[in-house]
DNA sequence: TTCGATGCAAAGGATTTGCAGATGC
DNA sequence: GCATCTGCAAATCCTTTGCATCGAA
């Protein structure tokens, strides 16, 4: 549904649709939380398509770059991805990396307008992650 | 001042206190924004100081392990580092990198225990940083 | 003297680039 | 057919490790 819109959007610009391009679009919308090109890349594989890594990583940056999808940092170096739009502020696991939605979206609307206004900064993306331990690794 | 006690701390728990060791906890307690393991090393070069890249993520991962310094991350691959208990929210400029510091510490501690509460939970640490265009970089 | 701190070179891991061949439309 | 996508190898960038030496206490 969402996902057809997104693949026909691009396709209606003139973009080729790729098994590859497809399948990473549906899978970025699919996931519970953000992946990384490597895990991206082992989903793929699950689902036979077997791809190169820097194709991953033209993929992501197609899809970046048209406002698609987004980058977000879990405090290790590996960048995780994910679709815009989708709320991105997570709860992280330090210990297992597991990552779960929160959605504050209203409380940071309001905090942006304030910077916008106080700082003269033209606000455009924001990212706020929490780090601790989930009840399973507490243990 | 702060710096006194940090250092004084340090030496109290039996750690050597080394040129370099002072230098990088001052400059991280005086700096404005988060610096990379490179911008500490070239500040320390302005002070006379030339220290080899990898003495300088050993400090960091020292400071880090002692719950002195954390690393903070503006989207690129490289991590910053700043003193815990300076506020760490931030507005980074996507253009100029410049960050300035803003303080929503309330906002967040009043999330943090929504969060524990709700999904089960233990918030050591998080991280929030909006992305824009600072005045300059708007023109 | 002793153990932590340091430098240097090399390894490592994620990401990027160059180029040639493959493929969607 | 042609522009875009893809794979492979090599390059890059940041960070980490191994090992020998140095230096603070």
């Amino acid at each position: 549904m969402k996902q057809e819109s997104v693949i026909s959007v691009l396709r209606e610009q003139g973009h080729r649709i790729t098994n590859v391009r497809s399948a990473v679009v549906e899978l970025l919308e699919t996931s519970k939380s953000p992946l990384s090109a490597d895990e991206i890349r082992e989903e793929l594989k699950k689902r036979k398509l077997d791809v190169n890594k820097t194709t991953v990583y033209r993929e992501l940056d197609f899809l970046k770059g048209r406002n698609i999808a987004q980058e977000v940092e879990f405090g290790d170096k590996k960048k995780r991805y994910e679709i815009v739009g989708k709320h991105h502020h997570h709860v992280v696991c330090v210990q297992c990396k597991r990552a779960e939605d929160v959605d504050l979206q209203q409380d940071l609307d309001v905090v942006e307008k304030k910077i916008a206004r106080g700082k003269g900064f033209q606000i455009t993306g924001h990212s706020l992650e929490f780090f601790g331990l989930c009840s399973n690794c507490r243990q």
